[in-house]
This record gives structure tokens, sequence and C-alpha cells, in this order.
RNA sequence: GCGGCAUUGGCGAAAUUGGUAGACGCGCUAGACUUAGGAUCUAGUGAAGAGAUUCGUGUAGGUUCGAGUCCUAUAUGCCGCACCA
């Protein structure tokens, strides 16, 4: 019988929907496990090849996790909020919404017809108010709390509250926007509205004025990458550096938990070292340099405060408070006139030119250890929101320090000794201090500790870690996102009531900003006033007055992707994020597949608004994620023909690809990127070519032999002429025609073909272009895999059937928990091929085989169980264990070596003594061929090891 | 600049604890079947050599009876961070 794969997937697909087969409880007496994909964002251009491959992967190891008998979780939702959707509704007044809905049911249809086992009641979509709900309320939970640094977990802002009515800033070490100090009695003095606005500086959801690009004829914020020389680059528009109020995360306040909870979880080392990166911890001490002539203190922080002895100069960040304090009258111009043209550059350019730029304040500071008198700069090379904002600058051993220095024509102190700094500077943390007072002879590592403990001794600053992990932005200008739960009364944000939330996203006329430059949501006519009005109203904890503004702005888009994983465990409750029964059952997911792209974005706010919320006490896992695998991604394979643009071209002539470089056409043709589609293992399909683009109608060729068509015109192309395309791996997008859509795939080899290939390509967390050309190969093994079962016999399994099925059953099994698919494929092509040979039609082994490659092939795997007589559905059968006496033989392999150069391996039985083996060895015909007649003058055994025959 | 990962046939790649490198697939070669083949099946396929054999895992060393695997240096490629004091 043929292997009709589309009969077989369309009916089992059927099957497992109607059976709700992969619908998964929350109680159950096996084990549980959790495997979570990253959710995509449901684009416009649907899934191509590449998106699959993870869950592709993850589907295989839930498959195999429920055959060993767990519980298994295997959801899959929307990232449902995002730009693309409302930039097309800004295009085409097409809501964002509907466009979103579409582009779901594409990528639900795509996903279904490559049989993956989620359980779709389960299904979740950012965008809907069920769902955002639950963002809000933690939002709102961020608005309500601290981090309180000596507990170190997140504390309800009414404790706080409760503190500063008693003892005011006395014993508070909280993490915090600036440095308050202030007594009860000044608390208790504060207006309500200055009490909001000092509780502000300690909420984990905070609103503040942070520095960001406006474009105010696009009427929006831009992002660094879309400003270009003050410029927009869609327009080029104007752009300018603008104060906003934004609401922000103090993502900062758990950087060390952060960083800590890394050694605890099994990701990649290379991810945890991004993460590490990008928290960026630096262990240094905080000092104070007093200005000459007045009582004011600068702070700077420093990792080299063993190069104190060589500070020549003090910076500034132009932001930095300290500016204002420190300019003289005579400077007050020039400070003014550099202030203005820093104002101007975006972060960007200022990255890209590293000329060293700045200003002489006018002022000198006193250093704290040698009392020398050194120049205070302003420079944009010193960065507001690290550290202090100030530094105390070793141009010696420096490498910032140091242009700046030469630019300024300012002192270099060596204190390294044997350094060279005649050209650059010395920034090496080794070699014996010089020039260092208390330090001179020491080791820089010592001189570093020496330096601190002396520091710490003489009062003169503090030991201290600072983090890079900036607070994450979370505002956006943006209709299609989660609104806020705020208003506004006398200039404070305040929470909706909880019993109000969700605060449903509003209808709008248009998508873009309002013309006084309100974000889209302004333009919401309904939401902005009468549900105001009624919001107000209906909640007596607010005076009963009108006009309270709701909050404009939406939520970005990692908002409803941080916590969606725990939204699965308990996906339709109304009353909680997630019921406690149903966490503690589930705990945490277990293994959680995506890409790398998301390692310092998506990856940190999950972990960190995971801890949050285990701070409330509300989860039971401080980390979401146990174990992370990143899939690789497929890059596309394009291909080309040759255009001939030598003489007489008509640009209508192509040149096969292996002719290119004859000297007749070389440097005389073009590449042309050709649909991928039309070509088969680099074979051009001529007149589908012919057909694609009305330009290529009248394509005339150079076959890969050397004839044209004018040789043998207008009779077609004859079948045995090739013409073969070149081809190169690049990113898989449409202008370079190299999008494969696996339902072309699918259509074309079936779903397990596919899922089976994805697999076999190559390992999974590397990157690789998808190449069709092996394809063939897969689906011919799955072909020979389903002929094998023809007829069926119950005869007994010979030793060697049993052989080669238990070696295949060892082999997928550590595999899978390996996650080196790509080597399995192979064992069960070895596995059948062993089989037909022996041509073994045995139950007793195809069952067992049947079931191993259901995780892989599910529809057939289905179908062929089936056959073989069972009622139940493959994925409720159990996963076969293996023998290990069936696989080995009790022998050993020793290699024979002479004069320690190994020749020759043979097989002997693990419990010979080291005396039968000299026996056999010294017997043995290929020994003597060795020896050639000579008498060995040592025989060197090691039971288990080896045997050395010295000559 | 700092950090991480990689480098094996014509190609994608295997080699789990240091033990006969190149499994498996593609491609290629030859053959069978066929009106035909972009179908199927069989055999061969790292390099050199008629052969025994020798040489082969980026390069150079080292440890070891034995190294793709461990150590040192170095080159190249990819990724992350980057004026972070």
């Amino acid at each position: 019988m043929e292997y009709n794969f589309q009969e077989i997937e369309n009916r089992w697909q059927g099957y497992w929907r109607r059976e709700n087969l992969y619908e998964v409880k929350n109680k159950s007496d096996k084990p549980k496990y959790y495997v979570l994909d990253m959710f995509p964002y449901p684009s416009g251009a649907g899934l191509h090849v590449g998106h699959p491959l993870g869950y592709i992967a993850s589907d295989i190891f839930s498959r195999y996790k429920r055959l060993q008998g767990f519980n298994v979780l295997h959801p899959m939702g929307f990232d449902a909020y995002g730009l693309p959707a409302e930039q097309y509704a800004i295009q085409t007044g097409q809501h964002p919404e509907v466009t979103t809905m579409k582009n779901i049911a594409r990528y639900c249809e795509q996903l279904n017809k490559i049989g993956f086992c989620y359980d779709w009641m389960r299904q979740i979509r950012t965008c809907d108010p069920e769902y955002y709900h639950w963002t809000q309320w933690a939002f709102a939970k961020m608005f309500e709390h601290y981090y309180d640094n000596d507990a170190e977990k997140a504390l309800p802002i009414s404790e706080l509250i409760a503190h500063f009515e008693k003892h005011g800033t006395e014993g508070i070490n909280a993490a915090q926007s600036e440095e308050l100090h202030f007594t009860a009695e000044e608390w208790n003095a504060m207006d309500e509205k200055r009490q909001q606005e000092v509780l502000m500086n300690y909420r984990i959801a905070y609103l503040s004025d942070t520095k960001v690009n406006w474009c105010p004829a696009l009427g929006t914020v831009l992002a660094n990458d879309e400003v270009s020389e003050g410029l927009s680059v869609r327009g080029g528009h104007p752009v300018e550096q603008r104060v906003m109020r934004q609401w922000s995360l103090r993502v900062s306040a758990y950087a060390k938990r952060l960083l800590e909870g890394l050694d605890r979880i099994d990701w990649t080392d290379s991810l945890k070292e991004t993460q590490r990166n990008w928290i960026g911890r630096s262990e240094g001490a905080e000092m104070t340099f007093v200005v000459k002539d007045t009582n004011l203190p600068i702070k700077i922080f420093t990792t080299r405060c063993d190069t104190i002895y060589g500070v020549t100069f003090m910076v500034l960040a132009p932001e930095s408070e300290y500016v204002a304090h420190v300019v003289t009258p005579e400077q007050q111009q020039a400070v003014d006139d550099y202030l203005d043209q820093v104002k101007r550059r975006t972060e960007r350019e200022r990255i890209s030119d590293r000329r060293m730029t700045g200003v002489f304040s006018g002022s000198y500071a006193i250093c704290p250890i040698t009392n020398r008198e050194v120049p205070i700069y302003i420079s944009d090379y010193v960065l507001a929101g690290y550290g202090t904002g100030a530094i105390m600058a070793v141009p010696a051993h420096d490498s910032r320090d140091y242009a700046f220095a030469r630019a300024f024509n300012l002192d270099i102190i060596p204190l390294i000794e044997g350094a060279d700094i005649s050209e650059q500077s010395f920034d090496a943390k080794e070699g014996k201090m010089m020039n260092s007072g208390i330090l001179n002879g020491l080791e820089v590592k010592d001189a570093i500790r020496t330096m601190k403990e002396y520091i710490e001794a003489n009062n003169l600053g503090k030991v201290k870690v600072n983090y890079r992990l900036r607070d994450a932005i979370f505002s956006r200008q943006r209709y299609w996102g989660e609104p806020f739960p705020i208003y506004y009364k006398d200039g404070m944000p305040y929470l909706i009531p909880y019993n109000r939330m969700p605060l449903c996203l509003p209808e709008v006329d248009k998508f873009l900003p309002t013309e006084t430059g309100e974000p889209p949501l302004g333009n919401a006519k309904v939401w902005a006033w009468d549900e105001r009005r009624q919001l107000i109203v209906e909640n007596e904890q607010i005076d009963n007055k009108y006009i309270f503004p709701l909050e404009l702005n939406t939520m970005p888009g990692f908002a409803g992707s941080s916590a969606y994983y725990l939204r699965y465990m308990d996906p339709r409750n109304d009353n909680e994020l997630v019921s406690r029964e149903a966490n503690e059952y589930w705990q945490q997911v277990d293994l959680y597949i995506g890409g790398t792209e998301h390692a310092t974005g998506h990856l940190i706010y999950s972990r960190f608004w995971n801890k949050f919320l285990f701070d409330l006490g509300l989860i039971c896992k401080d980390e979401p994620f146990a174990k992370l695998i990143n899939q690789g991604m497929i890059q596309g394979r394009s291909n080309f023909v040759y255009r001939y643009i030598g003489e007489g071209a008509t640009g209508n002539l192509f040149i096969s690809y292996n002719l290119i470089d004859n000297p007749e056409y070389k440097d005389k043709v073009q590449p042309v990127h050709v649909d991928v589609n039309i070509v088969k293992n680099d074979i051009l399909d001529i007149d589908a070519f012919r057909r694609w683009m009305p330009e290529f109608a009248n394509a005339e060729f150079v076959y890969s032999d050397g004839t044209r068509d004018i040789d043998n015109p207008y009779i077609g192309t004859p079948s045995e002429k090739q013409y073969i395309c070149g081809s190169a791996v690049e990113k898989m997008s449409k202008s370079m025609f190299n999008v494969v859509n696996p339902d072309d795939v699918v259509e074309r080899y079936g779903a397990d073909t596919l899922r089976l290939y994805e697999m076999f390509l190559g390992p999974l967390e590397q990157s690789k272009p998808w190449d069709t050309n092996g394809i063939d190969g897969v689906h011919r093994f799955l072909r020979r895999f389903w002929a094998m079962f023809e007829s069926i016999s119950d005869e007994q399994p010979t030793a060697d059937e049993l052989r080669s099925l238990h070696k295949t059953i060892k082999k997928v099994s550590y595999d899978i928990e390996h996650f080196s698919f790509n080597t399995s494929v192979p064992a069960f092509m070895i596995c059948q091929n062993e089989l037909s040979q022996l041509k073994c039609n045995k139950r007793a082994i195809l069952e067992p085989l049947v079931i191993l490659i259901a995780p892989f092939a599910p529809h057939i795997a289905e179908e062929l169980y089936h056959q073989l007589g069972h009622e139940t559905s493959v994925c409720d059968a159990q996963w076969p264990q293996y023998d290990e006496k069936l696989i080995e033989q009790n022998n050993v392999k020793y290699p024979i070596s002479f004069n320690g150069k190994t020749r020759f391996f043979v097989e002997l039985d693990k419990s010979l003594g080291k005396d039968e083996i000299e026996k056999i060895i010294m017997s043995d015909a290929q020994t003597a061929k060795f020896l050639n007649g000579a008498a060995p003058k040592k025989v060197i055994v090691v039971p288990g090891k080896i045997v050395n025959i010295v000559i």
C-alpha cells in the first residue's frame, strides 16, 4: 500500500481534535512536566520553515515525556500586541485587532498542519482583556511596592509610609531613584502631592522624567535607531532631545538577584554570560572629592582606587547635577555652549563619534588622598546614568582618560613600573605600583585591596558594587498595547481600583497622536469622557469630581510576555493570575525553548517580573524557566540565475552557474535572485521561471552543457538540458525570494517528513540554512519505514533483530534527553536498514519502533499503531525500555599496541584475567604478523584497558 | 577593547567516558529496472598509491601506550556587550 501522507495526516489531526487528545488537566497522579515555546508575534507574513524548528523540538520532547508517563503541559498562545499591526492600521485604517485576529487564525492553521500536541484550550492572547487584566494587575502591584535592599525583596509601600511616619528615612535602605533624607516630622508636614512625589522615588513601577528622542512633526517618540544626525530616518524631520514623563520599572533593584539566580538555572553558558554582561556588576569604591574653596562634595565611583595617586583631573557628565554648582562665571558661556552642543546629539551619535570633546568648568577639586588640586572638566564621555555621573580621571591607566588628557593637554602620571604610556594608556591590572605613596611596590591586585581598606578605615569613602542594568522604560506613545490602570489627580498618578480592572483599550477614530501631541489614546472619545466619569462616580474612595484624566500611554511589548507562562497554568481563572493550587502543581517551566534574540529583553524582564511576584508570595518559584534551550536560526538559502551583461547582451540570456567562470562569461554576468520554490536541488524549473515574472517570459538559457535554446529553438526545453543555479546563505526574507513556507513542504512531503527533516538538518542550537536538497532522503526513509508494515507476523524475534531494536531505543532515548534530535533520525534510518536486510516484519520489533518514532513523526506512528490493532492513541502508549544485555556482548575492545603505537583492536571477554589475555593475544595471527617472527621483549597488559607489546 | 562559542570530506554533519575519525543523509560515479526519469533498487565514494601501506579533524607545540576530544600558544569565523570609570 502507498504511503499516502496527506490522507493519513488529515485523518489523524481530525481524530486528535475530536478526542481532545492533548487536553491537559491540572490534577493528575502522574508527575508533571511543563514544556514551553516562546510564543510568537503573529505577523502578516505567516510562518516560514524557520519558525517551527523550536516548536518541533519542544513537541518531540513533550510527546516523549508523555510516553514516559508524565502529565505534560505544552501550551501555545500569541504575543498579540505589537508595532506592525499598528503601523498597518495607521496606513489602512484597518483596526489592529482585526489584522491580529486574522494573522492568529492563519498561524493556528499553519501550526495545526504540522501536528503539534498543544492544548489549545489553554491558548492565551496578550491583547485579550481577560489576559491583560493580569498584566495591569501586576503593574498595579509594582506601583504599590518598593524594594527593600536589606530584606532583598519587594515590600508594600504602605510599610514604607508607616516607617516614614515614625522615623522618616532613618533606617531605610531601599532601591530609589535619588537619595532622600527627611525626618518623620518633615514627612508628616508634607501635603499629599509632595508625599506622592516622594513615594514615586521608591515605587517599583514609577513615573519619572526621562530623556527621549521626540519628533514634533511625526508627533512621537523615536528610538535611537530611528534617528540619524538629528533627523528622523523616515521623512527627515528634525528630532529633539526632550525630557518626558515616562513610566519605568525598577528592574535595577533586582540586579543582584538576577545575577545570582543565573547560577541556579540550567541555561547555556553563552546566554548566562550575555545576561551577566548586561547586568554588568562591578566592584569598586565610592569616594568624595571636595570642590576647592567650597564645601561641595563630589562623589565618584571607581574600580581602580589603586590609581588614585595618578588622578590629574575630574570629569562630570554634562547632565550631572554637579555641573551647575562648579561652573565659574568666566566659564559659564563656554560651558553653556558645550551643553547645548551635547544636547543636540543623540546617544547613538555620541557613541559612533568618539572624538573627545569637553570643556573646563573653571573649578578645581581636592583629591582626598593626595590633597592635589585637580581641574574639573565636563565631557560627554562620562555617562550620567552610570555610577555617580562623575569620575576621577587617571590618564596613565585608562584609555578614555588618556585620550581626553592628550586632547586637552593635561598631566599624565605613570603609576606602574615599566609600563610604556608614551603612545597609549596601560589599562591592564598587573604590575608593580610606583609614584603611589602607601601603595608603592605592591602588585595591582593587592594595591586595590589595600586602598579599599584604607578608604574605609579613614572614612574617605566606601566599598560599593555598581550595576550597569538600567530601569526599563515602560511607556509607549502607541495605541496597540495594554492601557495603564492609572488616573491622575492633581498631576499625580493613582491606581484605578482593582475591581475596575481590566481597564479596556478604547476605540479611537485614528491611530495617530492627537493634535495636541497626546498619544493615540487621547483620541478616544468614549473612554476618555464617559468611562472616566463612570469610573470616578462609582468609586467612593475618590472625590466625586469629574475630570480625572486617565494615563494615555500604553505598555510596551514586553509587558504582556513577562508572565504569560504563569497564566497557562490556569488560563481561565477570573479571580487570580494563577491559583495557588495550579501554581504549586506546575511550579515553573521545566523546559523553555526559544531564540537568543530575547537574551537581554524578555528573558530579563520575565525573570524580574517572576521574582517580584515571588516576593509577594503569589508563586512558589523565584526563577521562571528551569532549563532553557536556544534553537538556532534557520537562514534562507537563496538561488541565483546569472544574466549575461557582456557584449551584445539583451538582458534576456542566462548562463548556467557551472559556466560563469569560463573566460567568455567571466565578469560578464550579473546574479539575479530567483524564487527558491521554482528551483529543486539547484536545478531551475525553466517553464516555471518563464512564468514567474513577465520580464522572464522570453528568457533564454545557456545550459550546463554549454548549449543554448537557439541551437534548438521553439520546442520547449529538452529534459536532458539543465540550468544550474548558484546559491548563497542569506536571511530568510521576501526580498531574497528564499522564503519557504511550511505549508508547501507539508503539501509535498507531509508534516512527518517536515518534522524529521527540520531535526535532521543539524544540531538544534546551531544556526543553519534551510536547504531542501536533503529532504528526499528523509522522505524516502519514511516510505521505507511504512513499507515494513505491509504484512505483520507474530513470530519471535531473533537476537540480531532484538539487538537492532534495543540499540535504537537506547540511542533515541539518550538523544531526546540530550536534545540531539538530529542524531536520532540517522538512528531510525540505520535500524530500518538493518531490519529490512533481516527481512524483519515481526510485531515484537515493529511495535516498539512505532512508539519510538511517535514523537518525531506522530501521524505515521498513529496510523501504524492502529494498523497493529490498537484502539487507543499512540500518545498513550508506554515508552519502550531497552535491555543492555541484548545490546552488548560481554566483550571489551582491547587496543593492541606495538612499541606504544596502536595497531588493531581485539574483542575479548570482560572477565578474562591478565595471563589469559596475554595468551590469547600472543597466539593471535594479527599479532604474529606485527611481530614478524621476533620475540617480544615485554608484554604489558592492563585488564579492561590495553595490551602493549614492546619489541 | 572585554566576554562567549565555534573550526572535521564536494555539502549538512556523526564520533555519549581519551580507544579502529568521517555514522546517517545529500551530491557524485557505475550498474539494474524502465518508452522515459527529477521514480525505485544495488554497489562504490577523505587524500595519495598498482599495491602492501602512508597521510589526514584550522596552524604550531605539549601530556598520553593512544588525542577531533585534555593542556599551552596562535589564526580565522560567528555571537553578545561596549566611552560602564
